[in-house]
DNA sequence: TTAAAAATCCCCGAAAAAGGGGAGCCCTCT
DNA sequence: AGAGGGCTCCCCTTTTTCGGGGATTTTTAA
């Protein structure tokens, strides 16, 4: 039971590792909208605690946590609260990034690196119910949209032998480990060579990481 | 004592692209020291040229930067100006940055993720004319001479050819574009694996970004 | 000035990866 | 029922790396 039409504060829920950010974000909320009610959570699982039993009006998250990242935080609280209004302030301004935030079903995405203002706009239209893309986000996300740039497909199986091969291990290490015939960690291979468009091992290792896969 | 007594006004200089946090840092300088002049750089470059002909009496300075390293920056700072006192604000908890940051002439190191006093202690700190590190910060200096995790030291020509190995040149096509012999290369390539502790390229590309060396 | 460190080059053989091909099995989705 | 994707496995050859030495010259720093 819902207590509506009451004049009341908004509720702000702020996930965000850096004392110093959340703070800023605080003042910022309270100055532009006046009273406001701002929850701080240090880490993704505090923030989650925060969500049972308590409405939020929009949520403030950043992508690097101590626990867990920003998009499993979102995909999460999205799936227990599908209401929730998020709005990324991160200052990872890459591609891949945002769109796996998108998909765990961000409605905004801002940098920190931004004006101060654009952050402001973001929070406003998130909490109006509007999405909001920052300025340098929406570079990014129209740039490639459409270019073979972006990251590459690969399956189940693929990441699991990309991670070892990053660890060191050789094909027949792997095979092993898997229990699995070296002929078959080396078609994986190979096609992991082809999806990352990598001459040898490591470029692969080093666009994979790049991508944030590994 | 009051603000009054103070005879002039302290000078900031905040060297750090996300406006969030140098406004957040402005603030705070402000409430806890009383009337300040707080001059806010995006980039290292910017900062530098503020450094000409003004007098700071502290720099607060991030280590990612849009256009160079927040070491590189302290570097030619101090080379130009010694008596610069400079502390660093940073996200990046990792202990070859720490090292790096004070053999480069930091006089102190905070972590964003650590409580604002801390962040406001070591600024009152370093603007006395001590050093100062953060909680989190001297738990990683602690474990330095035991341990053998730390960061390997590699040579200038070795880092050349690891980030060349890394983007996945072999050795003959290193050998070409240096001008050396393929042997030479196989040198290196074999140190490197050797002072990485890693079993093949793949491992070896995988610690070197871990390390931050890459 | 002299010793250490770095950079250069070479040998060998074994192991692994890369490049090219083909092929069967299982599951899902249409 | 067929198509496609994912996973599995195998063949071949060539290239590259890895492991293990050794050796010379140039820098660098004490």
């Amino acid at each position: 039971m819902n207590s509506q039409t009451l004049p009341v504060s908004k509720r702000v829920l702020i996930v965000e590792d850096h004392p110093i950010v959340s703070d800023s974000l605080s003042r910022m909320i309270t100055e532009t909208f006046g009273d406001t009610i701002c929850v701080h959570a240090a880490t993704g699982a505090k923030g989650l605690s925060y969500l049972n039993g308590n409405h939020f009006d929009i949520i403030l998250l950043d992508i690097n946590l101590p626990d867990m990242s920003g998009i499993d935080f979102c995909s999460q609280a999205k799936s227990r609260f599908p209401g929730l209004q998020v709005l990324v302030v991160t200052s990872l301004a890459q591609r891949h990034i945002i769109d796996r935030a998108v998909q765990a079903g961000v409605k905004g995405f801002v940098l920190k690196t931004s004006d101060i203002k654009d952050i402001t706009e973001g929070i406003r239209q998130v909490m109006a119910g509007n999405s909001y893309f920052g300025t340098g986000v929406r570079n990014l996300m129209e740039g490639h949209s459409v270019s073979g740039t972006s990251e590459p497909v690969i399956t189940r199986r693929e990441s699991e032998i990309l991670r070892l091969i990053a660890d060191g291990l050789t094909n027949q290490e792997i095979a092993d480990r898997l229990y699995i015939s070296s002929s078959t960690v080396d078609s994986h291979r190979k096609n992991l060579l082809v999806k990352f468009n990598s001459k040898n091992t490591a470029a692969l290792v080093k666009t994979a990481i790049s991508k944030g896969i590994i």
